[in-house]
DNA sequence: TCATGGTTTAACCAAATGGTTAACAAAAGT
DNA sequence: ACTTTTGTTAACCATTTGGTTAAACCATGA
């Protein structure tokens, strides 16, 4: 019975993964999830006693690869330029990979700050650096040229983030304009980020 | 009876408005917005025959305003570079006098797209530049160094309107590295953007 | 084989919620 | 004055929805 168990616990997170990014927590609904699992009912509170703490479950999951990718650059190692550099190429591909994620971050979060509060302290007691300590580290000892850290931060996140969060309100705007917004782009999108990268990290400024 | 109908009817497209902001057209309910608005929930329906009538008018309302902010670029008495600063500019206080727009757009654009297709056809249909065609306008007559405008759009947008959809996110982050972030940092938000655009629109690249 | 315990379901329940009705209030027209 | 129109409300209704219950199902070990 191990094995059934496990195979419907995971059928169940899958199904409430898609329905709650789609349809965020107030939007889904038990039974559109028990739909997509192909289950009954009264089998999602067997196994999450309620919607919220199904919701958590997918939520603190989100959360966790989230913050998992974006520490990844406490690696000591490298020049700070390559492991931003390699950070944001990350970024980038997780989000390409979960394209709804960030949306149902930035959904849930605006709805629910404390628990997102939460979450986000206990999984960042165990991470040593975060990006604007490295940051703030590389332009103290020299290695990077003086700027604002966190407008740094902010601008690189955007640039990262917002095609992903924005897709849809870009596909109709270069639909309306006769151009293409699709995956053929993150290349690009790429590009131009590790060019912002060079330009603001860079000791040879202009 | 004229005076007191406009005035309960704006009353409720306010508190609407404030409702649906925060928690979205399926998060919201007639009752809470009812409350906020201090009449009656019946009145709703009298005034707005139903939720849907009710949400369009306050989404339609934001998009409107949405995007006279997006097209004010088209004056042709300036230079592009000038343009494209003053838009950028205007877009950023935009958001920040409605810091919930931009996040609520894209919450009820990926849940509803085809509405949104609509009502921007509506809305593009008497509008004659965007952003995009000034920019190859620009490129094609030399006014701008040859870039992907596109991907030039996109970045230009995420620098602006990811902080404010991000705030959410961005206030946890830095609050656990001991930073603030508020309205203070619009400024500095507003150089670097600055910055961006004459760095990529520039005839003197590097 | 059959008793046991985890798994799954159909049927049900109570609360919430969007929407309606009928009656009342107040202003405007006559 | 009184009739009509417009604005407003309390009470109500039907449906949806999260959650529960009791019974059935089924693999496994005694």
């Amino acid at each position: 019975m191990k094995l059934k168990d496990q195979n419907t616990e995971a059928i169940i997170l899958d199904a409430a993964k898609l329905i709650f990014m789609e349809k965020g927590l107030y939007g889904a609904r038990m039974q559109d999830i028990a739909n997509q699992a192909g289950i009954n009912k009264a089998l999602l509170h067997y196994y999450f006693r309620n919607k919220e703490r199904l919701f958590d479950e997918v939520f603190g999951g989100a959360l966790e690869r989230y913050f998992q990718n974006m520490e990844i650059i406490s690696d000591e190692s490298l020049p700070i330029m390559e492991r931003v550099l390699t950070y944001s190429n990350r970024f980038v591909h997780f989000l390409a990979e979960y394209p709804q994620m960030s949306i149902f971050l930035i959904k849930e979060i605006s709805s629910n700050q404390a628990l997102f509060h939460l979450k986000v302290k206990g999984i960042k007691k165990d991470k040593k650096y975060s990006l604007l300590t490295v940051l703030n580290e590389g332009i103290q000892n020299g290695e990077l040229p003086s700027l604002d850290p966190v407008v740094f931060l902010m601008n690189l996140h955007s640039l990262c983030a917002y095609p992903f969060v924005a897709a849809p309100i870009f596909q109709v705007i270069c639909q309306s304009s006769g151009v293409q917004w699709d995956d053929s782009n993150h290349e690009k999108l790429l590009n131009s980020i590790s060019d912002f990268i060079h330009y603001k990290l860079s000791k040879t400024r202009i």
